[in-house]
DNA sequence: GCCGTTTTCGGCCCGACTGTTTTCAGTCG
C-alpha cells in the first residue's frame, strides 16, 4: 500500500540556511510528481519533477554548496523552474506555491494509486465526478454501482476495482531479495522443464538483484505453434494462487509457497542460489505468503531482446532506446531496427527486418557498447561507462576470503567459537572475524552484550585456537573484534583500555529510537564524532534500516563517507560495512560508488548469528556488484596473512 | 518543467492488455 504517512510538506526546524537537507528536497520533488498527476497536470511536467528527483539523488556533491555557487541548473534534469524552487527552499525555508498543491490533493487519492488497475486519470475522474476521497468511499461507490455509469467505465471495471481493493489489503508490499529469488528460481525451473519451452530465464529486478522485489518477470522462448500447449502447462503448475490474466504473449499470476515443495525435493533450484539461501528463508515462509509473477512468451529468435527489455531497469531501457535513436535505430522488446524503411510494421512483424542477436552481448555490440552486467543496469553511469569501455570488473563471491563481523554464544549467537570457525573453514575462508555485542546492549530488557570481565576470556580462547592452527600449519585465524555500540551521544561502549585490545572495532548504532528523533544534521555530526575515535575500525550497518520493516535513521551518508575518506587518506583505516544480511543490505548499494570515490574501503559482513548465516555474504557481494565494486575495493578479499597487518597499520 | 548541430517552440520511450468501445483511453511494466 502506498503509505500516506509523510505526505506533508516539510517544515524546517533550523533557524538559518540551509533550511532543508538534500534528502528532504529529493522526497518533495518526487511527491510533487505524484501530486501533479492526481491534479491532472501535463504528464511531461510530471516527468520533469520525477527526473529532477532522480538526478538529484544520484548527484554526489554537497547540494548546499551547489546552491550557493549557483550551479544548480548545470545538473541534468534541473532547469530554471526547479532550480528556483530548491534555491528558495534551502535559503528561505519556503516552498513557493507547492503548499497549495499539497493542500489541494486529498491524501486518500494517494492511497488509491496502490489499487491495481487504478491510475491517476481514473482516480481524478472519481474525485471530480463523485467526490470520492478515500479507499473506503471508493469501495462503497463501487458496491452501489455508482462507478459503472461514468464514461469509459462499466460493470467489469467496477468489479476489478473491488478485487483490487481486496488485493491491496492482502498482498501489500515488496519481498526481500532472498524471498523473491527463492520464488523466482523455483518458478524459472518449473517453466524451463515444460516441453516446448526452449529457454526460460528470470529477468526483472530479481535478475538485477535489487534489495527488494515487487514482482517476478520470466521470459520463455517458445515457437508459435507451441504457445497454446505451453500456456496450458504454465497455468497448471502447482503453486498458483490466482491467474490475473493470460494473453498470447503474457501471463500474469500470483504464486504461493506451495510451489516449493516439489521444486526442492527435485533439487532443481540453482545450486549457487540455494547454497546462499541455505534453505533457511524457505522454512520461514508463511503458508499465506505470495508473490506476483509475469511470464512473457516470445519466439526464440527475439529472446535476447526480450530478456534485455524485461531485465530493465526502466531508466536503463530509456537510455538504451535513446542511444538507438541517436544511431537512427528503434529498440524494443522484439529487436533493433533501422528507422527508415520500418513503415507501419509493428511489434513482432517488424522483428523480421531487425538486427539479429543470439545473446545480450550482441545487442550492446550493435549499439557500439560493452555488455552491461544486469546488476548495474540502473542508469547510474553504466551507459557512459559501456560506451567508453570503462566498465568495472565486478567482484565475484569466490573472491571473498573471510568476514569481520560475526557473533557467537558469548553474545546473542547460537554457535560457539569453534563451531563458527569450522563453518568458515568449510566455506574455504582464511579467517573469521568475531565481533560480539558490547556490554551495554540489551534487547527487550535482556542483556546480551559481552561484559568487560569476559572479554579477556574470549581473547584467551581465540589465542589458543590461533596458536593451534599456526603450529599445525593450517592457514586459518580468528580475529578478535567487537561490535561496539555507538551510544546516543557518539561515545563508544567499553573503556578505551578494553577497546584498544581488539583487532578491530565494528561501531554500530542499536538504540535507533533516539537517533530517529533527531534530525539529519545532528545525527551526522554525532556519528562522525564516533567514527573519529582512534579505536573505531568499521562502521556497521550504517543506517539501521530493516528492509520492508523500518527506514534507517536520518543521516547524510555522503558527508559521513567524505569524512571517512579524509581519515583514510591520513593513513587511518576506517572501513564501511555492507551488512550482508538480506534483512539489512546496509550500506545501500547506491552509495558504494561514492564510498569508493572517497577512498573508503568496504567490508562485506554477514553479521552471522549462526553457522549458516555466514553464507549471507553472497547477498552482500550482490549489493557490492550493484554498487560497481571490484575485488580491490573490498577489504575482506584480502588474504588472511595480510588482513591482520592491514588492521594493525591502520590504527 | 526540461531540453536543444532542427535552440525560444515543440518535442518528450514503447508496446501489450483490458475494458470500453466500434477506434481508443487508461494502466502497467
Amino acid at each position: 500500500m502506498v503509505s500516506v504517512h509523510g505526505w506533508v510538506i516539510p517544515r524546517s526546524r533550523r533557524s538559518e540556511p540551509p533550511f532543508f537537507t538534500k534528502n528532504q528536497i529529493i522526497s518533495v520533488l518526487e511527491q510533487v510528481g505524484t501530486l501533479l498527476q492526481l491534479d491532472g497536470a501535463n504528464p511531461f511536467r510530471v516527468r520533469a519533477y520525477e527526473n529532477a528527483s532522480r538526478s538529484l539523488s544520484s548527484h554526489e556533491d554537497n547540494l548546499w554548496e551547489t546552491v550557493q555557487e549557483g550551479t544548480l541548473i548545470e545538473i541534468k534534469g534541473i532547469g530554471k523552474g526547479i532550480a528556483g524552487l530548491i534555491d528558495e527552499a534551502m535559503n528561505e525555508g519556503t516552498w513557493g506555491d507547492l503548499d497549495s498543491l499539497y493542500q489541494k490533493v486529498p491524501k486518500g487519492l494517494i492511497e488509491m494509486l496502490g489499487v491495481p488497475g487504478l491510475g491517476p486519470k481514473r482516480i481524478k475522474q472519481f474525485h471530480d465526478e463523485l467526490g470520492i476521497e478515500s479507499i473506503a468511499e471508493l469501495r462503497s461507490a463501487a458496491e452501489e454501482g455508482a462507478l459503472a455509469n461514468l464514461p469509459r467505465m462499466g460493470k467489469k471495471m467496477e468489479e476489478r476495482i473491488l478485487e483490487g481493493i481486496d488485493l491491496l489489503a492482502r498482498f501489500t508490499g515488496r519481498r526481500r531479495l532472498d524471498i523473491g529469488l527463492l520464488y523466482g528460481e523455483a518458478f524459472e525451473r518449473r517453466i524451463s522443464s515444460i516441453s516446448g519451452v526452449q529457454r526460460a530465464q528470470l529477468a526483472g529486478s530479481a535478475r538485477r538483484r535489487k534489495e527488494s522485489i515487487g514482482d517476478l518477470d520470466i521470459v520463455a522462448a517458445v515457437e508459435n505453434e507451441d504457445i497454446e500447449k505451453v500456456t496450458d502447462a504454465i497455468l497448471s503448475i502447482p503453486g498458483i494462487a490466482e491467474i490475473k490474466g493470460a494473453g498470447d504473449s503474457k501471463i500474469s499470476l500470483i504464486l504461493e509457497s506451495t510451489i516449493f515443495e516439489e521444486a526442492f525435493s527435485n533439487s532443481t533450484i540453482d545450486e549457487g542460489v540455494l547454497a546462499a539461501l541455505g534453505g533457511e528463508a524457505w522454512e520461514e515462509l508463511e503458508s499465506n505468503s505470495t508473490i506476483d509473477a509475469q511470464v512473457r512468451l516470445v519466439p526464440p529468435h527475439v529472446f535476447a531482446y526480450t530478456m534485455a527489455y524485461f531485465t530493465g531497469s526502466k531508466e536503463h531501457n530509456v537510455r538504451m532506446r535513446q542511444r538507438a535513436l541517436d544511431m537512427g535505430l528503434r529498440l524494443n522488446e522484439f529487436g533493433l531496427f533501422p528507422l527508415d524503411g520500418l513503415g507501419d510494421a509493428k511489434g513482432l512483424e517488424a522483428a523480421a527486418n531487425g538486427m539479429p542477436a543470439m545473446d545480450e552481448t550482441e545487442i550492446y555490440e550493435h549499439l557500439q557498447m560493452k555488455w552491461v552486467p544486469p546488476e548495474m543496469r540502473e542508469d547510474m553511469g553504466e551507459i557512459e561507462a559501456a560506451l567508453s569501455d570503462n566498465l568495472p570488473s565486478l567482484i565475484e563471491p569466490y573472491q571473498v576470503k573471510g568476514a569481520l563481523h560475526n557473533h557467537t554464544t558469548a553474545s546473542d549467537g547460537s554457535a560457539s567459537l569453534s563451531e563458527m570457525a569450522e563453518a568458515a573453514m568449510a566455506l574455504g575462508w582464511e579467517y573469521l572475524g568475531i565481533a560480539d555485542h558490547s556490554e551495554v546492549l540489551n534487547i527487550g530488557g535482556r542483556s546480551i552484550g559481552v561484559p568487560q570481565h569476559l572479554v579477556k576470556k574470549q581473547g584467551n580462547e581465540i589465542r589458543e585456537m590461533n596458536d593451534k592452527w599456526s603450529t599445525e600449519g593450517t592457514d586459518f585465524r580468528i580475529l578478535h573484534g567487537s561490535e561496539c555500540d555507538i551510544l546516543a551521544d557518539g561515545k563508544l561502549d567499553y573503556p578505551d583500555s578494553i577497546r584498544r585490545e581488539f583487532s578491530h572495532v565494528v561501531g554500530s548504532v542499536h538504540a535507533i529510537r533516539s537517533w530517529r528523533n533527531r534530525d539529519e544534521i545532528e545525527n551526522t555530526e554525532i556519528l562522525i564524532k564516533a567514527i573519529e575515535d582512534p579505536t573505531f575500525t568499521i562502521l556497521g550497518h550504517p543506517t539501521g534500516r530493516i528492509i520492508g520493516g523500518r527506514e534507517g535513521f536520518p543521516l547524510d551518508m555522503h558527508a559521513v563517507l567524505r569524512r571517512m575518506g579524509e581519515l583514510n587518506s591520513d593513513g587511518v583505516l576506517k572501513a564501511c560495512e555492507i551488512n550482508a544480511s538480506p534483512y539489512r543490505l546496509d550500506l545501500d548499494w547506491r552509495l558504494c560508488k561514492f564510498a569508493k570515490s572517497q577512498g573508503v574501503p568496504i567490508v562485506i559482513n554477514p553479521d552471522a548469528h549462526f553457522k549458516k548465516g555466514l553464507k549471507d555474504v553472497w547477498f552482500g557481494v550482490q549489493m557490492a556488484r550493484k554498487g560497481w565494486l571490484e575485488e580491490q575495493d573490498v577489504l575482506n578479499c584480502l588474504p588472511g596473512s595480510v588482513i591482520e597487518e592491514r588492521m594493525m597499520e591502520g590504527k
